[in-house]
DNA sequence: TGTACATCAGTGAACGCGCGTTCACTGATGTAC
DNA sequence: TGTACATCAGTGAACGCGCGTTCACTGATGTAC
C-alpha cells in the first residue's frame, strides 16, 4: 500500500515524547532521500515526517530551511572523501608500501580521481548536493575533507619523485579541475560517442601529463 | 514604484490581440530573466507577464515548462559557443593568420578556454541553465555549438603540428572536462587562497602539457 | 527525599504564497465560394 | 468584392497542491532548595 502524494504521514512512530537525537536523525533521513532523489527530494515537511516528528519540530534544531541543506551537503562532502580515501587504502592491497614500489604514489593518485568519478556516477544525488549552492554557512569544516585527501595524494607524489615538483602548487588545482568537469559533464555528454570508461582512462592520463607524473610501465 | 512581490502584472501592453511572435519573444524574455537569477528565476508566469501576455497563452507555443526550459539552456549554450568564437577571432585582432605564424591555432585555443570561463564568472545564471537537467528534449541541436567549437580549435591545433596528434582522439574530452571543471568548480571553491588568475593560467598550462601543445615562448 | 519551577523539545493547526496547469470562452485571421 | 466559416492565438478565472514557516500550546527533564 502506498501513501497517497503528498499525505504527510508520521512513519516512525516514538516511545517517548522527546527524540533525543533529532539533529542527526533530520540530517541522517535528509541524506537518505537526497540519494535517491537528488536536491529536489530535500524537502523539510517528509524528512520530519519520515523520522516521526511535526514539521515545525525541526526548527528547534536548524534556523531555516537552508541551515538543513547545509549540513546535508557537508555531510556529502565528507561521504565523497571517504570514498577517495577507502580507494586510496585499498588501491595498494594488503601489501606493504615498499611491496608495491614507489609507484604506490600514483596508485592512490589514480584511485581518489577513480573514485571521485565513481561516487559521481552511482550517486548523483549526493554529488549534486555536495556542490550545491547553499544560502546557509555548513555548520562545521569538512572532515575528512576532499581538497585535504586530494592534497595529501599529490605531497605523497611529489615526496616519491612521481611528479614534476614545480606544478605542485597548482596541481591541486588542475586536478580538481580535471576530475570534477570529467563527473561533471565528461560523463553525460559525450556527443561523439567515445566509451565512458575509455574517456575516464584517457582523461586521467592528460592528467599525468598535466601535472608531470612520469611514464612508467 | 516597484511592484508588490508576486503580483502578476502585464508589463509591456500590446496593440494587437495576436502578439505574433509569442514563442521567440518567451524565450528572449526567459534568457533574460535567467541571467539576473539563474535557474531559480525562470518562472512561467512571471515570463508570460513580462512579454504583456496571460500565463495559459504560453500553453499554446509549450506543452509544459519543461520544454520552455530546454528552450532556454540550448539559447544559453549557443550565447556560450558564440562567445568563445567571437573569443576566437579577436584573439588574432586584425592580422591575417599568417602574420600571427604557427602559434595562431594555439592563441586561438586559449581564448575559447578563457572565453568559457570567463563566461561561467561574469554570466553565471545562464552557465547554470546552459547545463541545466532538463525533462524536455531541445527544440534543435546547438547551433552553434560549443563542443563543436572546441573541436574545430583543436584539429587547427593538430592540422598546425601544435599538439600531440596521439592525443587528438581524446583532447576534446581532456579539455572540455579541465574547462569546465575549472569554471564550475575551480573558481568558487579555493580554500588554498590562490590568485583566480595565477589559478587559471596554472590549469591552462596543465591543459597544454595534457594534450601536448609544445612549449614555445 | 520530595517538591517547585525554569527550561527545553516536542505538538497541531493554520497561514500564505508561489506556481504550473486547465478550461470554457472570445477576438482576429485567412480561405473557399 | 463580399460573406460564411474553420482555425488559430489569445483571455480570465480558478484549481490544486506543495512547502516553508509561525504560534500558542503541552509534555518531559533536570536542577535548586
Amino acid at each position: 500500500m502506498v501513501a497517497s502524494k503528498g499525505t504527510v504521514r508520521r512513519v516512525v512512530p516514538r516511545a517517548t515524547y522527546h527524540h533525543g537525537n533529532l539533529r542527526n536523525a533530520l540530517i541522517d533521513e535528509a541524506v537518505r532521500r537526497v540519494e535517491v532523489t537528488g536536491l529536489r527530494g530535500l524537502v523539510g515537511r517528509e524528512v520530519s515526517a519520515a523520522v516521526g516528528v511535526t514539521p515545525s519540530a525541526a526548527y528547534r534544531h536548524f534556523p531555516s530551511h537552508g541551515h538543513l541543506l547545509a549540513a546535508v551537503s557537508r555531510r556529502a562532502r565528507e561521504a565523497l572523501a571517504r570514498a577517495m580515501q577507502e580507494a586510496a587504502n585499498a588501491s595498494c592491497g594488503d601489501a606493504a608500501p615498499e611491496r608495491v614500489g614507489t609507484k604506490w604514489a600514483v596508485v592512490r593518485f589514480d584511485a581518489i580521481g577513480r573514485a571521485y568519478i565513481r561516487f559521481a556516477v552511482t550517486n548523483p544525488g549526493l554529488f549534486e548536493v555536495a556542490f550545491a549552492a547553499c544560502d546557509a554557512a555548513p555548520d562545521g569544516p569538512d572532515d575528512p575533507s576532499p581538497w585535504e585527501v586530494l592534497k595529501e595524494c599529490l605531497t605523497a607524489l611529489s615526496e616519491t619523485d612521481m611528479m614534476d615538483r614545480r606544478h605542485l602548487e597548482a596541481a591541486p588545482y588542475i586536478a580538481w579541475s580535471v576530475v570534477h568537469g570529467l563527473a561533471t559533464v565528461g560523463t553525460t555528454r559525450n556527443p561523439d560517442k567515445m566509451h565512458v570508461d575509455a574517456i575516464i582512462d584517457a582523461v586521467l592520463a592528460g592528467l599525468h601529463r598535466a601535472i608531470g607524473v612520469p611514464v612508467t610501465d
